[in-house]
RNA sequence: CCAAGGCUGGCAGAGCGGUUGAUGCGCUGGUCUGUAAAACCAGUUUAGCCAAGUUCGACUCUUGGGCCUUGGACCA
């Protein structure tokens, strides 16, 4: 009976994820019976997409599998990170006043309930920790060559050549530092943050802390034509990893949580997408990820009688095989991935249109859009 | 601290003491496809890190300052 529960918890908190390092010790904790503490950290940057959706949808699975969520607000990484207007200050306000709210916004939107995850504000988590925090940071630090922390930078969405003052050295450091410091034996990010936690867990095994399980979802592609390179290893293309993520310097690249039905509309109906073409299609990427994200999930898809007329999917393999054999047009698809976006941000929409979380979006708008 | 090179449109990146800022990417619109992409056509407005000077006239020359890159010096 307990062993069929375990299972059942590895497979709620697995069934999503890219990659978990490692199983046996995810195996292991869930064993042990101890509680699990989840964390993932947010910069405050950007505006909220659809990006956090999906990792909200994860969420909501780890809580069902009794892990406790942890989202950690990282004003002090905004700020090393130059971004905003620089100024810890406005991270740190903005991070209560627009992350926090969108991301709540985004849980409503997935059927969670906001009030049960648990948002730290990193500013409010140093203070309270006062030295033994950054006795932390030195810690790590003192445990990680140069070569190893400048490789987890990329993160950042910088290459490593863009990387020139010293606090960007300071940031990765940081973010182990906030794993141990929260007590974390769960620590979850997007595969582009896969480098730190691996950076974690050897600075673990150096200092001598429990080493959190590092888990890591998939990013779900920007909208617009992929950039593909060569991958030197097998020689295939694959996708650069940096440019196909949503970004908030490419707009339509990504919907965001707060947009109107127009705006959806019109982004979807812009998106790469060639027919019968299965890789790197972005709406096909967000199909199978952010649609069919567990069993019993449905797209309606509705369509004139001459191209074949309603048809309702209950499952992405279905739909792919239409898709592939060109029995599912673009158009149609696309269509009925707007309207289910429109529909499932309807409560972000309404979460939005209270005037002082409206107030903070078009901060936010006003300082990411230069 | 010293030296060399750089700083031009959203980005990359030419050329020139004076007249229409090359080219590429991006972006916007159009044509063509029942979407997008590709292709083709058109558009992308008051560019020159700052200051002073030389000059009839400077983005282009001189000097000072700022920032970036690389190298050196100090520590040895």
């Amino acid at each position: 009976m307990e062993d069929v529960e375990r299972n059942e918890k590895y497979k709620l908190i697995t069934r999503n994820l890219e990659e978990v390092l490692t199983e046996d010790e995810l195996k292991q904790l869930l064993e042990s019976g101890r509680p699990l503490r989840h964390y993932i950290g947010l910069e405050i940057s950007g505006k909220a997409h659809v990006g956090w959706v999906y990792m909200m949808r994860i969420i909501k699975d780890f809580q069902e599998a009794g892990v406790e969520a942890n989202i950690l607000l990282a004003d002090w990484h905004t700020w090393l990170n130059k971004k905003l207007d620089g100024r810890l200050e406005t991270a740190k306000r903005l991070g209560r006043d627009y992350f926090e709210q969108a991301l709540k916004a985004a849980a409503l939107c997935v059927g969670t309930d906001p009030e049960k995850i648990n948002f730290i504000l990193g500013s409010e988590f140093y203070e309270k920790m006062g030295n033994d925090y950054w006795a932390l940071v030195v810690k790590v630090a003192k445990a990680t060559t140069i070569a190893r922390m400048l490789r987890s930078t990329t993160i950042m969405g910088r290459k490593e050549t863009e990387i020139s003052d010293t606090a960007m050295l300071i940031y990765p450091a940081m973010q182990s530092a906030d794993i141990f410091a929260l007590g974390i034996n769960l620590a979850h990010a997007g595969m582009d943050q896969r480098n730190v936690h691996v950076v974690t867990r050897d600075a673990a095994k150096e200092l001598g802390f429990e080493k959190p399980i590092a888990v890591h979802h998939h990013l779900l592609q920007g909208l617009l034509p992929p950039v593909l390179v060569n991958d030197p290893k097998t020689g295939k293309k694959i996708m650069d990893i940096e440019a196909a993520k949503m970004s908030k310097s490419k707009p339509d690249s990504a919907i965001f949580i707060h947009d109107d039905p127009e705006e959806i509309k019109r982004k979807i109906n812009k998106a790469y997408c060639p027919e019968g073409v299965v890789e790197f299609n972005p709406i096909l990427d967000w199909v199978k990820h952010l649609i069919f994200f567990s069993e019993g999930e449905t797209l309606e898809v509705r369509r004139h009688a001459k191209f074949g007329g309603d048809i309702t999917y209950t499952s992405y393999e279905e739909l792919e095989k239409d898709y592939a054999n060109k029995k599912l047009h673009p158009l149609d698809l696309k269509a009925a991935v707007a309207e289910w976006l429109i529909k499932t941000l309807e409560p972000a929409r309404k979460y939005f249109d209270e005037p002082n979380r409206k107030a903070a979006l078009d901060e936010i708008e006003r300082l990411t859009s230069h």
